[in-house]
DNA sequence: TTACTTTTTGCAACGAGTTGCAAATACTTG
DNA sequence: CAAGTATTTGCAACTCGTTGCAAAAAGTAA
């Protein structure tokens, strides 16, 4: 049984239907880089079967996410989605300027997890969380003058 | 000079023109609660204006923000304004399920904004920054009853 | 295979927020 | 105060994402 099909089966067994638009939408998703944007998918999708709409992938993309095959980014104001490797949680560092995305271990959140629970008795949804900002690479002259080189720092770029 | 008419001097300041809409807009978010929603916003600035159009509210609060007169918050998909108080900058807790808000002192980030800046070079944005999840009030019976009791919490909830 | 039930699709309408553009108006200078 | 110009407004159209509903199709059982 390939990986393909393990996927599938997760949705058979949780009783959805297999129709040719989500095995499209799956295949786009698996076969896609990191976080694809919803219009991408769609364009993909499409290529593959015009009768694709786009209400449908949407829905098929919220879909995938409950089953808990797709995890579900919001960069900005835009939904992206990315397959999801269980071995491989990781928050987005997204670059306002370049609008490159970097991979964040969750492990850096833990500590701001357990204060948000211990202190206030909050749980946070720290989950597949992007967070914005600036990265090394397009970070304003003053900042590297004051002698914080971009040399120093390795960031693992997803996407241009 | 009182300080509603300070607020409007750091308006004429930038070279931006006062008109009944801004100076409508203002006064509803100085007097408001706080994080008010646009809808809210738009509906009291038009019953004192009826002719005040809902872009207009999009637009001025978008100025006000720039300008740093107000702050957006986005609390789930929706955003909300509050008077920018600069001795009391904050950031929002708000409940997935009462959809409460709670202040949160920027002191909570601060090690994780240096952990990003020092390991990756990445100056995030968290200014103002809303994080949603679930709040001691309305955790699930089992994760009280792990001894982690709400009467060891107290939280300032913003609004209802 | 056919008939039946339930889910899913496609479409069109909707909601929050943004934007292009012509008309209106706030500020400036005489 | 009047004339000029640059900004702002109101409107309509647009974007991304969601939703209601009738028609189509998937799964099931005879």
């Amino acid at each position: 049984m390939t990986s393909y099909e393990q996927l599938l089966q997760v949705l058979r067994d949780e009783g959805h239907r297999l129709t040719p638009q989500r095995l499209i939408v799956l295949r786009v998703v698996a076969e896609g880089r990191q976080h694809m944007g919803v219009d991408e998918v769609f364009r993909e999708a499409q290529a593959a079967y015009p009768f694709m709409d786009l209400a449908t992938v949407y829905r098929t993309l919220r879909l995938f996410k409950q089953v808990g095959l797709v995890t579900e980014v919001a960069i900005g104001d835009r939904l992206h989605y990315e397959l999801t490797h269980p071995d491989d949680r990781h928050h987005h560092m997204v670059c306002r300027v370049c609008h490159g995305a970097f991979n964040l271990s969750p492990h850096y959140l833990e500590e701001f997890n357990s204060t948000l629970v211990n202190e206030f008795g909050f749980i946070p949804d720290l989950d597949h969380f992007a967070i914005t900002g600036v990265c090394v690479n397009c970070r304003p002259q003053s900042a590297e003058e004051i002698g914080v080189g971009s040399e120093e720092f390795t960031l693992d770029e997803d996407v241009p």
